[in-house]
Parts: structure tokens; C-alpha cells; sequence
RNA sequence: GUCUCGUUCGUCUAGCCUGGUCCAGGACAUCGCCCUUUCACGGCGGUAACACGGGUUCGAAUCCCGUACGAGACGCCA
């Protein structure tokens, strides 16, 4: 490892899947490590047995693969890694920097009950720490003795931030089956593993000061702490899963490019001046904790709906092809013939999202459209048939099959009949793609191809007028 | 309840550190107009914010102090 190295780590526990706060975190971390050419570590933090599930971390992990964001290091698991844990705390015990505490859990409620009736902050109050050395059979916890004082952290997002020792208690570091807890070892974890910046959420800066003391306690040295603003819903209250789609899977599912939500999330808590679209190679030069803001921030679908829509507009053809078929099977035939790329030309400023883009590409994918019954009782009426069969008949005889000589045949039908465009026009519109609502119709002709054109218009006279 | 953090348009934010160029800029959303072959895209324009109260200062969104409100933490969860 090199000396100064930054080595960040992104630690979720897996109790479900990879949400959209997780994954602001992780790409902060990530966006860190790459701007510092440094290590991005992956841990998930599996001590919670009763909550944690193998199929939760591997929901994680995909959904952190499919955003992009690879991790150089891992994925370790806390839970393959108890017997290192053991040491520590072993050690911190021999020294007397912890101590076994034999209160039951129906003690310490009512303790708590106490306090709180006293109006003060529920805690324990480390009765046991003087019955150390006593010999005693019962069930045990071990808790970390918290020595008198303060302690500052230099949070690189809040700033300095002081805690008096009064208010944080003796924590438990190890269960009564001796299995440690997530405040301990995330500290040896951090440490072990040389992690530089821990880069986190907001709800663990109360957790920070004590954390602190175990390094201290431990012999370790203080990594550098930023603490990230947490993501709110629309009720400003902390974004879960009541606030709807929330997880990245399901932003996957309604057909978001994975770059979107990235560019999404780095905007949500970070600014660089008016800047609203980001290549990822912009984030990573751009990125830096002074432009990160203190305050929480609401999660705005609407604006990452504009996002997304900003990359239909922008993405390669390629992308947008291989994004359309996780919802529709493209033929290869069609999909490598060159009104492929009409399609998507025609139809990307349309769609908002991959699944819409899907749906309107239909007309072309598919081999035969489906009109409703309304839409052939509002369009396909009797009074447009014969100019329908006219106009029919003159592209049956046309060679020049492009935009331009299919304007000038709609056009001459619909002197021929003294009609405007939209009496023929929408009708056309229906029979050809079953929809009231599409790319121009000499485009759709043009894509179709004149057999394919041909065909829809002589069945929807045969059979729907 | 206690402790910690926070507070610029409905939302994300620029500006704040290094007071004056800010009767506060951008973006999303919203409203109006234009374009138009349906639906979109696009173009132009509008509405809309410095939480409140005191200081400091010639001058405060910017510095200081309070208040209010919000969030987070207070677990043998992470």
C-alpha cells in the first residue's frame, strides 16, 4: 500500500435493497477514490443476524454493479470475521477499557423508563464497571468504558463538531452470545482495512465521538470523517420505503439509465455553480467536499425524470437499442437494419424513459399493431375509406419510397378529396402504428418500408372499415 | 425529554468563508406565448425564496447572539 494513499469504503448492511440514499453514499465514496486515485472498499456489515440475508447483499451488489460504481477491494464480510473482532475486544478488557456488564435487558428498559420520566437522555449509567473483578456466572454484555472529556470531530461536510463525554454512554461492544456490534466493528473494520475518509451518512455523526474513543482506546489511528446530509421524502422525513420507489432496482425496472440516477444523486447534496448534467468523468474531476451542503435535501422523481430524459436525448444509438430490448425482443433482422436508427431518431425525444421508448418503438418492432376498438370507431369512419383506397393506390405505384415523395402523394389525396390533414392524417396515424400519438407519419412510412406500409393500410381496409 | 446537526423560490441549488457588483442567479416543476401533422422536442417570457428577532457596520443573504421550526441520535439495529 502506498503512503498517503486515500482509501474510502462504502459499508451497507444487508437488511434489503440498495436504496437510493445508499447509493448516493456509495458513489460519493466512489467519486472520492477516483478523484484521489485512491481504493474503494466494499463491506457489508452483516452482524445483525436476525435482519441480514444473503439475497439483501446480493441485491447490493448488483445494484451497485449495474450503477457502475466497482469497488476495488471486497466484498468482506463482518460476519466471516469474528475471531478478529474477539481480539480486540479481549484486549480492550485485559486493559480494563471494557468490562462486562450483567444488567438484564428488563433492568436497563426500566433504568431507561427512569430517566426518561426524569426528563433526561435514557442512558446507562455503568454501575458494573466497579464490579469488574467480581466472579459472577450470569449472562454478560461488554461495554466500552467511556472515559471523562470531550472530543471534536472534523467533519470535513459539518466542521467541527464537540460532544461532551457526558452524553454518550457506555456502549455495548459485544452481544451476551459474544458476537460484537456494529459500533465496534466498524472501528476495527476502518482501521484494519486503513480507511483514510469515512464517507457517511448524517444519522451516524452521533455516533462518530465514541467511535473515536475506540480507535483511541484500540491504538489506532483517527481516519478523517465526512458526514453526508441525508436524502428526505416530499414529507421531509427521512426517504424510505412509504416514499415510494426508492430502491435503484426499481429505477432499472421503469427504464432509467443507470447514468441518470448517478448524475441525479450527485446533484442532490452537491453543486458544482449552475452545472446540472455530469459525465462521470467530469464528477470525479469536480467533486470535493466544500461543495457539499449541510442541509438535507428532498428526493425529487420529477427532476430525475428530466435527467433521464436529458440522456434519451443524448445517448448513443447503441444505448438506446440494448436499454429497449430488457422490455421488447427486437428481431435481428430489424434491429441491425438501418431504419433502426430512424426509429430511435424519430422517437427519442418522446419517450422520458427506456420503458416508454420500448412501447412507441412497437409500431415498428412488432410485426402487426393492434388498434382498439375505440380508436377504429373514432378514426376508421366510413367517409375516410375512399380517400384511404386513393391514397393506397398511388404509393402502390410509387418507387421513390422517402419522405418527401410520400408528403406529395398524401398531399395530392387530399386535394383529390378537399379534405385537411388531420382527417386523413390521424386515421393513417392509427392504421399504421395503433396509436393516436406518433413521430410524423411520412417518417413512420418511411421507417415501415413499403411493404410493411402497405400491407397495414389493405388490412385495416379489409377488415376495420 | 436530552444531545447533535440544519434553515435561500414548491423542490434541487449558486451566492455566504474573503460584507457593497444580489430590489438574490441557474435548474426541475408550474403558468403564458410561439413553433406544429397528432404527441413530444424546441424557442421566448412570467409567477416564485434570503425562517424570525436583535445586534455589529456607512452598508448584511453574507459576521455575532437569541428564538422558532425541522431532522438525526439516544438499542444486546446498523
Amino acid at each position: 500500500m502506498k503512503k498517503d494513499e486515500v482509501r474510502v469504503r462504502f459499508a451497507p448492511s444487508p437488511t434489503g435493497f440498495l436504496h437510493i440514499g445508499g447509493a448516493r453514499t456509495a458513489l460519493f465514496n466512489y467519486l472520492y477514490a477516483k478523484r484521489h486515485n485512491g481504493v474503494f472498499v466494499l463491506r457489508v456489515e452483516d452482524t445483525d443476524q436476525a435482519r441480514s440475508t444473503q439475497e439483501a447483499a446480493e441485491a447490493i451488489l448488483d445494484g451497485l454493479s449495474w450503477l457502475g460504481l466497482s469497488w476495488d477491494e471486497g466484498p468482506f464480510f463482518q460476519s466471516e470475521r469474528y475471531d478478529l473482532y474477539k481480539e480486540y475486544i479481549d484486549q480492550l478488557v485485559k486493559e480494563e477499557k471494557a468490562y462486562r456488564c450483567y444488567c438484564s435487558p428488563e433492568t436497563l428498559e426500566q433504568m431507561r423508563e427512569e430517566l426518561k420520566a426524569q426528563k433526561k437522555k435514557p442512558m446507562y449509567d455503568g454501575r458494573c464497571f466497579s464490579r469488574r473483578h467480581e466472579k459472577n456466572d450470569q449472562p454478560f454484555v461488554i461495554r466500552f468504558r467511556v472515559p471523562q472529556g470531550q472530543t471534536t470531530v472534523h467533519d470535513l461536510v459539518k466542521g467541527d463538531v464537540t460532544v461532551d463525554h457526558k452524553e454518550i454512554e457506555d456502549l455495548v461492544i459485544a452481544r451476551s452470545d459474544g458476537t460484537p456490534t456494529y459500533n465496534f466493528v466498524v472501528v476495527v473494520d476502518d482501521a484494519v482495512m486503513k480507511i483514510t475518509h469515512v464517507i457517511r451518512g448524517d444519522d451516524h455523526l452521533n455516533n462518530t465521538p465514541k467511535q473515536i474513543l475506540m480507535y483511541q482506546a484500540l491504538g489506532f489511528d483517527v481516519p478523517q470523517f465526512a458526514h453526508l446530509p441525508l436524502i428526505l421524502g416530499q414529507d421531509k422525513t427521512r426517504l424510505s420505503k412509504r416514499h415510494g420507489a426508492t430502491s435503484v432496482q426499481m429505477y432499472r425496472d421503469m427504464g432509467y439509465f443507470p447514468h441518470a440516477i448517478l448524475n441525479f444523486l450527485v446533484r442532490l447534496g452537491w453543486s458544482h455553480k449552475d452545472q446540472e448534467i455530469f459525465s462521470m468523468a467530469e464528477m470525479i474531476e469536480k467533486f470535493d467536499f466544500d461543495a457539499v451542503g449541510k442541509s438535507p435535501g428532498v428526493f425529487n422523481p420529477e427532476k430525475l425524470l428530466w435527467i433521464n430524459q436529458h440522456y434519451m436525448k443524448h445517448n448513443s444509438l447503441e444505448e438506446l437499442v440494448s436499454g429497449i430490448e430488457q422490455y421488447i425482443e427486437i428481431p435481428a433482422s430489424r434491429k441491425n437494419a438501418p431504419e433502426m436508427k430512424k426509429v430511435i431518431d424519430a422517437l427519442r425525444d418522446r419517450a422520458k424513459t427506456l420503458d416508454e421508448l420500448a412501447k412507441l418503438s412497437s409500431f415498428y418492432i412488432q410485426d402487426e399493431v393492434v388498434i382498439s376498438k375505440e380508436d377504429q370507431l373514432k378514426f376508421l369512419t366510413s367517409d375516410t375509406k375512399e380517400p384511404m383506397q386513393t391514397f393506397l393506390q398511388k404509393i402502390q405505384s410509387l418507387n421513390d419510397w422517402q419522405h418527401d415523395a410520400l408528403e406529395k402523394i398524401f398531399q395530392e389525396t387530399l386535394t383529390d378529396h378537399q379534405l385537411k390533414f388531420k382527417s386523413l392524417g390521424q386515421p393513417l396515424r392509427i392504421i399504421l402504428t395503433a396509436s393516436q400519438f406518433s413521430p410524423g407519419i411520412y417518417d413512420i412510412l418511411e421507417i415501415l418500408g413499403k411493404d410493411r406500409s402497405i400491407s397495414r393500410i389493405q388490412k385495416a381496409l379489409q377488415t376495420l372499415y
